[in-house]
DNA sequence: GCCAACGTTGGC
DNA sequence: GCCAACGTTGGC
């Protein structure tokens, strides 16, 4: 039973190294959304997520940069364990043990978006003016989407609005 | 508590 | 590969 009304949050990776489509490859199209090492991303995920929050999954880094997909929050926050792995890119010597602080959520990826939307298209995007996203300067990983946001991403991104989460997860 | 130096992000 | 923008660190 949810507690609150559902969100909507962009989360960055660079495909590359995990992208939308290794996400769908992954057991039960879920992965541990780990390595996030900044406060305010930490934060969102830490206290603002839950379960069934829809996300832009957002590919960083590639040519070119855009939304793939659409994913939701298949967990409530618990300690990022690369933090405590010291073979692991994202080690951090100095988080306490008894008191970790690097927290991150399992995501689940719902769907590809039939059209890829590039960031040169969100930009030009009048109704997606105010989106952090597009905000200069922006490097957040882990960001919040308003639900309008949501809404105009999905239709450029040829996905109607309706319809589409629940269809997808019964495959 | 300031702030310069440094490292990282990520578009181009 | 460049570099602007930003976050973090550490000397003082």
């Amino acid at each position: 039973m949810p507690r609150k009304k559902t969100k909507y949050w962009l989360m960055k990776s660079e495909p590359d190294t995990f992208s939308f489509q290794d996400l769908l490859n992954s057991p039960k199209q879920t992965t541990l959304w780990d390595g996030v090492r900044n406060y305010q991303a930490r934060n969102f995920m830490r206290d603002e997520m839950q379960v069934g929050d829809g996300i832009l999954f957002y590919h960083s880094n590639a040519k070119p940069p855009g939304v793939a997909g659409i994913a939701e929050v298949a967990s409530e926050a618990y300690d990022d364990p690369t933090q405590f792995d010291s073979t692991d890119s994202h080690y951090d010597p100095k988080s306490p043990v008894d008191a970790p602080r690097w927290q991150l959520v399992d995501i689940r990826g719902i769907e590809e978006l039939p059209t890829f939307v590039t960031l040169t298209e969100l930009k030009s995007e009048p109704a997606l003016a105010d989106m952090a996203l597009v905000q200069r300067g922006n490097r957040l990983s882990v960001m919040p989407v308003k639900a309008n946001e949501w809404g105009r991403v999905l239709e450029l991104g040829g996905l109607k609005s309706r319809a589409r989460s629940k269809a997808a997860r019964k495959g």
